[in-house]
DNA sequence: CGCGGGTTTGATCCCAGTCAAGTCCCGTGG
DNA sequence: CCACGGGACTTGACTGGGATCAAACCCGCG
């Protein structure tokens, strides 16, 4: 499921293939390509857009503000990802969207989105599938955050960038992955102090690294280890 | 936005209203309705639903149960919500969803879902929007477990189903809301202890009471004490 | 060489988890 | 009629995980 063909190379892993007819629309339908570098702000929380986005390359994150000042990170945006939807639809964002590396979005214009309801019900159907696994995710971030103490959530996080990462065909020989983000955003992203952050880091060390950009797993059976950690199973989801 | 006309006579504060050919169509797309008692499950994390739902009356809350047992609520159900799609779309709902109080839904067959993106692309437009209220409620909740205290989330947790029980219409005289839950629901909804979650109760009971099963606030000041508590402001947000 | 962003480590404190009792209330059964 | 039990709520005492404060360290850069 996809909305943006060309994206979709790179997600090729997770997504069904388009018809060659709803490859022609689609790329009608694309607006344009838009790049963001690191430290760059696609959209505030509560912008309303002209366009929504799919990540093409790069990786970025989701978060809000609060009052009080700090962050709260909502999710991770990799390659293959949907941002900005409800910003389109609801004429306001969720959550402000910020890039951790250099990124290349393709853009889609809110004003052709009923045309892609209308021409392609298959589309439509997609997009409610997209957001299906997004609420997915938010859900288990959740209950990560509700109920799970700061080693879990650490393992938990990593282990699920790793997967993810993986799944779109970026991790390289050395079974490591690209990572921009800082150990702040770990920390934000996690409900944890940065302090915090650093030596529950310091603790997976033995099964996990980060380092240079980049997010390395040992073996396999760190994998294992870290699922063991977080409390979450090995057995491949439905979802995603 | 909505995908019920039935059940948005409940809800009608918040949605706009069918064009008496959707009325017919949605009529006709309606499978039937379901009674659900107090403490009934409608279905379990994981199902592959035939069918989604909305909620006519009641109130119910969806959680995800975890490894180690303990339970993580990802939200309250409220009449006008609807339940289950990702359930129907994905082949796995994200978590369990029980009724806290007896609850009467509205049922709709999976199986005609396509017909009502094809016939009805202004009801897929409604449901990417509804989709989009739900992600920016997860969020919210991620930023509240994520970064605020006990009782920042608990003023935060009862203002937003207050304001949301008043907006279905559910507001006595005497200012109080149906609240059907248990204090181990919203603990095991904000992330804290029981123990906990009772104390800090009884430290917002001068702006706030539950009891009887109703959620009763003193007065307007306390509704903007509430607020101010939560970190949360009183500006009316544009979603609902 | 100084500076600033990111990371690391140690010391101390406090919010919230855990354990333990006890109350109130209602339904059931002797 | 009262004893019993179980579910929801309450309150107190103790403990610990993670926040906060403070100080380096490392490294690339002007």
């Amino acid at each position: 499921m996809h909305i943006c063909e060309h994206c979709q190379l790179r997600a090729s892993a997770l997504f069904m293939p388009f018809t060659p007819a709803e490859l022609r629309f689609m790329m009608h339908f694309r607006e344009g390509t838009v790049e963001l570098e690191r430290g760059g702000i696609l959209f505030h929380e509560g912008d309303s857009l002209e366009s929504f986005y799919t990540v093409h390359a790069g990786q970025g994150a989701r978060y809000k503000t609060l009052e009080n000042g700090d962050r709260q990170l909502v999710n991770f945006v990799f390659p293959g990802d949907m941002v900005g939807l409800a910003g389109t639809v609801t004429g306001a964002t969720t959550a402000t969207m910020q890039a951790a590396s250099d990124m290349r979005l393709c853009r889609f214009r809110k004003a052709r989105l009923p045309d892609l309801f209308t021409d392609q019900p298959d589309r439509a159907y997609a997009m409610a599938w997209i957001a299906a696994v997004e609420e997915h995710f938010l859900g288990e971030t959740i209950a990560t955050l509700g109920r799970r103490n700061a080693i879990q959530r650490m393992s938990w996080a990593l282990l699920k960038v790793y997967q993810r990462l993986v799944a779109v065909g970026l991790r390289d020989e050395a079974g490591a992955v690209p990572f921009p983000y800082r150990q702040s955003d770990l920390a934000d992203a996690l409900g944890l102090s940065l302090v915090h952050t650093n030596k529950t880091l310091a603790r997976l060390r033995p099964v996990v690294r980060l380092a240079e950009g980049r997010l390395s797993v040992n073996d396999q059976d760190a994998l294992a280890e870290m699922a063991m950690i977080s409390g979450d199973d090995l057995t491949p989801r439905p979802l995603l």
